[in-house]
DNA sequence: GACTAGTCTTAAACTATGTTATTTTTTTAC
DNA sequence: GTAAAAAAATAACATAGTTTAAGACTAGTC
């Protein structure tokens, strides 16, 4: 196992010797997954952590009204989980399935704890990577509460292109939290 | 200076030795501000993080068609700053005001900086921080896009009852991404 | 290439939320 | 303690968003 996408991603933030690298791999497992394929299922306990090698995923909940809500989307490079579910080790709000065919890289959760203690850069890495999580959801929660469906859909495009290439209309509406009935009259008018 | 309660909020997390403890605490700075007073206005550039020793503090956008969103309260114990203009050092999009007398600690960027180089520890400490903040704004995207404006409203009395008793309904509402007048409705029907 | 299932669009009727304005109640400032 | 200011409640009307249902349009399967 080589990994040199993950690596990469990692040293944008830290840097690793040889060796570091070597054991860190050392815990990786790589998957290869099909889409509609779920590597995550609502209510079971999160083990795992997600890094998108290639492909596409899709996080959401459903609830007891059969809403689906998307809560995230991750293509290549980025980091996806039930955070909440993966770092408390319980039952997961969401479920995650896959867009499309996808490489997927997966770190368990003891396995992430003795990297913390064998390799403590790695604090700074996630304490980078949760850094910049928050941010987003932070700005995601101000254009949910502040702007229009119509606007918040113009914005979301805009800021993730590679998405919108990737995913349904119907999937974007449940990312904004609005019909897909609706959404098609907002783009339509 | 002394600051039992910062430094009793970071040992929840890791453990300090009294010169570690003696260095961070030089860092800090505390300060007495009055209500309605601001420790960070809206285009400024965000120079510190803030911890709440005592009282009360809200973080709010104001756009350009006048709209009020309450980003998020922070009381006794909590950390706040507007965290995109914090560690980008660039121009907030959040103002903070007090709403009562309060102690605030103020950590400045630079000083964090240093920190993180002299003490590793303090990743540790701030990666948990951030990842606790992802999963509470993650958790608040789902309830906007999955939930009813009533149960948002009593979802959140329930989860942040020390928060209800010091606030008033207008700005529950502005948190909430709805006006006074339909939160005042939906409570009262 | 035709069948199927899922997506997208449109529209009418309905419900949720916003707007504006007025009154009542509570809080603040002297 | 009183006057002024802000917050909260209420109501009539306007707009945003949902529901349901139907038809047009893909994309996947044999």
């Amino acid at each position: 196992m080589n990994c040199p996408q993950i690596l990469e991603n990692i040293q944008n933030h830290i840097s690793l010797s040889t060796s570091e690298k070597k054991l860190f791999v050392s815990y990786l497992k790589v998957n290869d997954v099909s889409k509609k394929e779920r590597i995550l299922q609502q209510g079971d306990i999160c083990k795992a952590i997600f890094f998108v090698e290639s492909g596409s995923l899709r996080a959401y909940n459903f609830n007891d009204e059969g809403k689906d809500s998307t809560i995230m989307f991750a293509v290549q490079d980025w980091w996806i989980t039930d955070m909440n579910a993966f770092v408390n080790q319980k039952e997961s709000l969401l479920s995650i399935e896959l867009i499309e065919d996808s490489r997927i890289v997966e770190l368990r959760f003891s396995a992430l704890e003795e990297i913390y203690q064998k390799i403590p850069k790695f604090e700074r890495f996630f304490r980078i990577l949760f850094q910049n999580a928050y941010v987003r959801e932070q700005l995601r929660v101000l254009d949910n509460i502040s702007y229009s469906t119509e606007d918040r859909y113009y914005r979301f495009v805009e800021k993730y292109p590679q998405v919108v290439q990737k995913v349904t209309q119907k999937q974007i509406a449940s990312y904004l939290g609005v019909t897909p009935e609706f959404l098609s009259k907002v783009k339509n008018k």
